[in-house]
RNA sequence: GGGCAGGUGGCGAAAUGGCAGACGCGCCAGCCUUAGGAGCUGGUCCCGCAAGGGGUGAGAGUUCGAAUCUCUCCCUGCCCACCA
């Protein structure tokens, strides 16, 4: 029987194939794998090396869930699950190369993922943090806060919680600039790459210093400073902070330490004590080693200091670059208890990257003296730069701000703290510093309890003022109220805030509680973009106007004015003559332009608005300074406006309600936002009462002010990639952690570690996962010191797995390293990755950034992994919803394909819209048919080719422009479009016949698509090769030229007519065929201009 | 509140400055019939018998010409959000 059977001829192939046969799938699963698979199939007719690999990422939690619901082993379940799903895969007909798998919990491939995580380790990319995290209570792990929706666990949408915990992170903050500079040279969508800079949140603004005062507190004090190994009292930074804290009024005391280069505990402590009388007036601050010496003048003292404030102080001998030589007569132990108690306040000042002291070391110093660090920003590690201002921030109280504002600066007039902030904690501690202590301790433990969830929800803002305790406000010397407030975020900036009268929120914060604001800036509002852009470069003209709002004299509504010429839509506005008043212009322009005669001034709206704009009907660049004002008309008293102005504009009544939609312009809105009341002007402006800035435009303002006054930097949002998990099914952290030498990297020869068997899943819910239930696996020599030490009981996010498996692919068999780069060189950076959209954001971003660190270590080539990147889009089910097995619209294609085949299926999918748009197509069972009957309609022609062609040069034509279309179609992945030119092609067939020779080259385009039955029919025609290692057909440019070619021809744009034209007839004999053709329609009439497009039109212009 | 992507027939869509709706689904009419969820032929944006006119979320602009570019607004989807 000769039918298109495709059930016979799929298995035939496929077993020859692949020697697998037809298993259910998921249609997503199909749309990932076979569509993208037609452009492998061409790209490697076309003679290219394609790589076009596949594997599995299987660590992590659905495996780990599944394992524990069912009591199974997590690695049978996922073995068990990727055999399946191969044959799955093997059943599209896809032309994966499936001896480059890569699994990634196979230890063959986790053994790199620990191996590059060692090279992080040993360059200090991977660390150890105290965090507090978001910890979820159901699933008993720590949660990345990309994990967190809406302050709720990603899987389970239990509430989140925040907890302390000893976490390994990546700095991937250190890459924030290159991640997003390094997208301007990259080929993307520019919506991904928006979408990494936004994930980013890198904002440009400035840090602003406010000092704290404390109502009767004028005390000066004696500082005593204690200089480090190999120092002297006159290094320029302890003369820098000499001379900055004598000008506050504070005594300073630097004594020589002996034998500075040598130096020795007795000699040095004794020196220090003699310095100085040492009482409650008394600030001991040490550096480096003078911070070990200061301990120990403290723990000898008879009586407590003011403070004891540390910085870089470190309490080993071994420093964290290399071991210094100290005498061994410093004894390195502390009297933690004794300290404390004799010294009032205590600080710690510590710098991230200080080469001298490790994060391990600090944890003890924190320990013993019961302080946590405060970590800074210094210009040079270890504070050894020249002026080191942070640390004398550090010796007064002040509290840092981060803005992105500075513009109005001068306008704040109070500072609001987050409950967290930690200067908030230390006052509280001290009880006697603020006067309501209790009740902003109540206030602090409520918003403590709030989760974060509620802190969101809550609309009304609520806070509480610092009783007792002033800010100086740098730039206007004023004091300053300080709040402290929920709606300040502890973990973004600095913790703190400034408020002011151009802030919405800070605006209404005042309001709420009677807290003064003072405006700073005036509204200026630039047009950028349409044909009203402000021109920058030429000439401007300055004027000073009026604006008036005129209310009616009886009803809720407005006059205004729609101009004629410009889409306008404004209040009258006018300028200002000579020798009059505001008010007075603005009657008068009523008055004019509008007819009206009996305007009431009623009162000014406050602020002047500048406006900058091109204006059209004048040709001439404006700035207009209007000073808007509010009148409202006595009567209806009106006579006509003079014709030029009618011709204008029109004067017309808008309601109150629709004013919003009528008003076409920032600066009239904020005009009538005035006038309803609302007064936060919150935009961009130029600034008033602020000193020497007064007159700058916000823009040229913020860096000034930001720099005089504070230190101009960026922020992120970004925050370092806490990898830790607390979790069986995952790559375990290969370190290993020795009480003596801190944690160490597991020597290359023992990689990989294998995951230890274990009993049970399930985590212990004291944050351990359950690695730690294998005691024996736990417990290890250290590498270093061969004494008792225990391995790390983590394993890594899964998204470390996922940021590197492409360099796998490359090398898939390698034993010694993750890819020869030999191998790497050959295949990257990768040339197409067509991914879901929902990986745009963070597996992209943290694959970016594992290459850059890779980079930086010499171990890849390239700075960036994907040199095109596509979200292909989403297949909805047949509700037009996404697909959830909760919504129960999951579309399992078996049923399709057994009925209609796997040609079909895939190439339906291809046919049903662009692939790389983010968008999405409902999965419509019905229209799948079309693409099956075009297939039987091949299979038919197939069956019965001719050797007669009715009109073979235009089949030919035809044929070629296919060809053409469809290779370009496929290479931008509009698989829709080349298959819609493959049925047109089809269509002629069936009416003119096709020969041996026409088909043979039809059959190798469809291959792509449908290679079974391509194969099938193009055995039929007695070639002996498969079709899918045939060549990809050329097109031959001479045949794509039509003999005739059908133009339009339209008469003022408008299409009128057709016309015959040869192919390559010159302008003339065009125009007078169209001309003919349009003949009544142009007589009488005057022919302006003609436009001919070639091959396309021509457009007659005629007089009317 | 912010960012991004969109808005074209009954449906998926095509056209990215040059004849709007290619191709396919569905629908209508007819043919064939082995009676099917098959095949073939023709039709199918709207108004109109026609000639003609109108039409790509709304409005305006630029242009000989706009679905496409610009502006204002509306709506939908996705992502982010008390981010200073």
């Amino acid at each position: 029987m000769n039918r298109y059977d495709h059930r016979k001829i799929e298995q035939k192939w496929q077993k020859k194939w692949a020697k697998d046969r037809l298993y259910e799938l998921h249609v997503g699963h199909w749309y990932a794998f076979s569509v993208p698979d037609i452009l492998a199939r061409m790209l490697r007719m076309q003679g290219k090396n394609v790589l076009f690999p596949v594997g599995f990422d299987a660590f992590g939690l659905p495996a780990e869930n599944a394992a524990i619901k069912h009591k199974l082993n997590p690695r049978k379940w996922t073995y068990d699950n990727i055999a399946y799903m191969r044959k799955q895969i093997r059943s599209m007909g896809a032309s994966f190369d499936w001896s480059r798998e890569a699994i990634t919990c196979d230890p063959s491939y986790y053994k790199w993922t620990q191996w590059q995580f060692l090279q992080f380790f040993k360059k200090g990319l991977a660390y150890q943090k105290e965090t507090a995290v978001n910890w979820c209570p159901k699933d008993k792990t720590v949660l990345a806060n990309e994990q967190v929706v809406d302050g709720r666990c990603e899987r389970c949408e239990t509430e989140v919680i925040q907890k302390q915990m000893l976490q390994w992170d990546l700095r991937i903050t250190d890459y924030a600039d290159r991640l997003i500079d390094d997208l301007e040279g990259l080929d993307w969508p520019e919506s991904i790459k928006e979408a990494q800079r936004a994930w980013i949140g890198r904002s440009l603004g400035a840090e602003i210093d406010f000092p704290l005062v404390f109502e009767g507190d004028t005390k000066k004090y004696t500082y005593v400073i204690l200089h480090g190994f190999q120092a002297r009292p006159d290094a320029p930074r302890y003369v820098h902070w000499k001379a900055e804290l004598e000008k506050q009024g504070h005594k300073v005391i630097i004594p020589a330490l002996p034998n500075p280069e040598r130096p020795s505990e007795n000699e040095q402590v004794k020196a220090a004590l003699a310095a100085a009388p040492y009482d409650e007036n008394t600030v001991l601050f040490g550096h480096s080693l003078g911070a070990v010496v200061a301990m120990k003048v403290v723990e000898k003292l008879k009586k407590p200091i003011a403070r004891l404030v540390l910085a870089g102080g470190f309490v080993d001998r071994s420093f964290k670059d290399k071991p210094r030589n100290f005498d061994k007569r410093f004894e390195w132990k502390f009297d933690g208890k004794r300290i404390r108690k004799n010294v009032k306040t205590i600080q710690i000042l510590h710098d991230n990257h200080d080469h001298a002291i490790s994060e391990e070391q600090l944890a003890r110093l924190e320990a013993t003296l019961g302080v946590k660090a405060v970590r800074l920003e210094t210009e040079k590690s270890h504070f050894t730069g020249e002026r080191e201002l942070v640390v004398l921030r550090s010796l007064h109280p002040t509290i840092t701000v981060f803005t992105t504002r500075a513009d109005t600066l001068f306008g704040g007039t109070y500072l609001v703290l987050a409950p967290e902030h930690p200067w908030v904690a230390l006052a509280l501690k001290h009880k006697t510093v603020l006067k309501n202590n209790d009740e902003v301790q109540k206030y602090v433990n409520q918003a403590a309890k709030k989760t974060e969830l509620e802190r969101q929800e809550s609309k009304d803002k609520t806070g509480i003022e610092l009783k007792g305790v002033k800010a100086i406000n740098p730039a206007s010397g004023k004091e300053m109220p300080v709040w402290v407030a929920d709606f300040v975020i502890g973990t973004y900036g600095t913790g703190a805030v400034f408020a002011d009268a151009h802030d919405e929120r800070d605006w209404e914060f005042a309001k709420k509680y009677g807290i003064p604001l003072k405006e700073t800036l005036e509204p200026l509002v630039v047009r950028t973009t349409g044909p009203d852009a402000f021109r920058p470069t030429e000439s401007t003209f300055e004027r000073n106007a009026v604006m008036a709002v005129v209310k009616h004299w009886a009803d809720d509504k407005y006059l205004c004015l729609e101009w004629q010429k410009a889409d306008l839509n404004a209040f009258v506005c006018g300028g200002i003559e000579a020798g009059e008043s505001v008010e007075q212009a603005g009657i008068r322009e009523i008055q004019e332009e509008t007819g009206y005669k009996n305007p009431r001034f009623v009162r000014r709206l406050g602020t002047t608005i500048h406006s900058r704009f091109y204006h059209r009907a004048k040709q001439q660049n404006k700035s207009a300074h209007f000073t808007p004002l509010l009148f409202q008309l006595e009567d209806g008293a009106y006579e006509e406006p003079s014709e030029r102005e009618r011709a204008l504009h029109k004067a017309v009544w808008v309601e109150a309600n629709e004013m919003e939609n009528f008003l076409n312009r920032d600066d009239f809105r904020i005009a009538w936002s005035r006038v309803k009341g609302k007064v936060c002007y919150a935009g961009k402006g130029i600034l008033f009462d602020s000193g020497e800035f007064t007159g700058l435009t916000s823009d040229e303002a913020i860096p000034k002010i930001g720099a005089k006054y504070g230190r101009l930097m960026k922020q992120y949002h970004l925050r370092d990639w806490i990898v830790s998990r607390q979790r069986y099914w995952g790559v375990p952290i290969p370190i290993i952690h020795c009480a003596e030498c801190g944690p160490q990297a597991v020597p290359e020869k023992d990689l990989p570690v294998k995951l230890p068997e274990v009993k049970d899943y399930l985590p212990d819910g004291r944050g351990k996962s359950p690695l730690a239930k294998a005691k024996k696996w736990v417990s290890v020599k250290c590498p270093k010191c061969k004494g008792k030490a225990e391995r790390e009981t983590d394993t890594l996010d899964t998204f470390v797995d996922s940021s590197w498996y492409f360099l796998r692919y490359t090398d898939p068999k390698n034993r010694k390293q993750f890819a020869a780069s030999s191998k790497q060189r050959a295949w990257m950076p990768v040339d197409l990755y067509s991914g879901g959209a929902e990986h745009t954001t963070m597996h992209v971003l943290y694959s970016r950034f594992w290459h850059k660190a890779l980079f930086d270590l010499g171990l890849v080539k390239d700075k960036e992994p994907y040199t095109r990147r596509m979200n292909r889009s989403l297949i909805l089910g047949p509700d037009g919803q996404k697909m959830s097995k909760s919504r129960g619209n999951v579309v399992d294609p078996d049923e399709v394909v057994r009925r209609l085949g796997v040609d079909t299926v895939r190439m339906y999918l291809a046919f049903i819209g662009p692939y790389n748009e983010v968008s999405s197509y409902p999965w419509n069972p019905d229209g799948v048919v079309g693409i099956r009957r075009f297939l039987e309609r091949v299979w038919r022609v197939g069956q019965n080719l001719e050797s007669r062609i009715s009109n073979l040069e235009a089949l030919e034509s035809l044929l070629h422009k296919t060809v053409k279309k469809v290779g370009e179609d496929i290479s931008v992945m509009k698989f829709n479009t080349a298959i819609s030119a493959l049925m047109i092609f089809l269509n002629a067939v069936e009416r003119k016949g096709v020969g041996k020779d026409q088909w043979n080259i039809f059959l190798r385009l469809l291959a792509p698509f449908a290679p079974h039955i391509a194969e099938e029919l193009w055995r039929s025609i007695d070639e002996k090769e498969s079709i899918h290692l045939s060549k990809w057909p050329k097109y031959d440019a001479s045949k794509l030229r039509d003999e005739t070619i059908t133009i339009a021809v339209q008469v003022n744009g408008k299409t009128r007519g057709e016309a015959q034209v040869p192919s390559g007839a010159d302008k003339a004999a065009v125009e007078n065929v169209a001309r003919e053709a349009v003949a009544s329609r142009i007589a009488g009439k005057r022919i302006i201009r003609t436009i001919v497009v070639p091959n396309r039109l021509v457009n007659f212009v005629v007089t009317e």
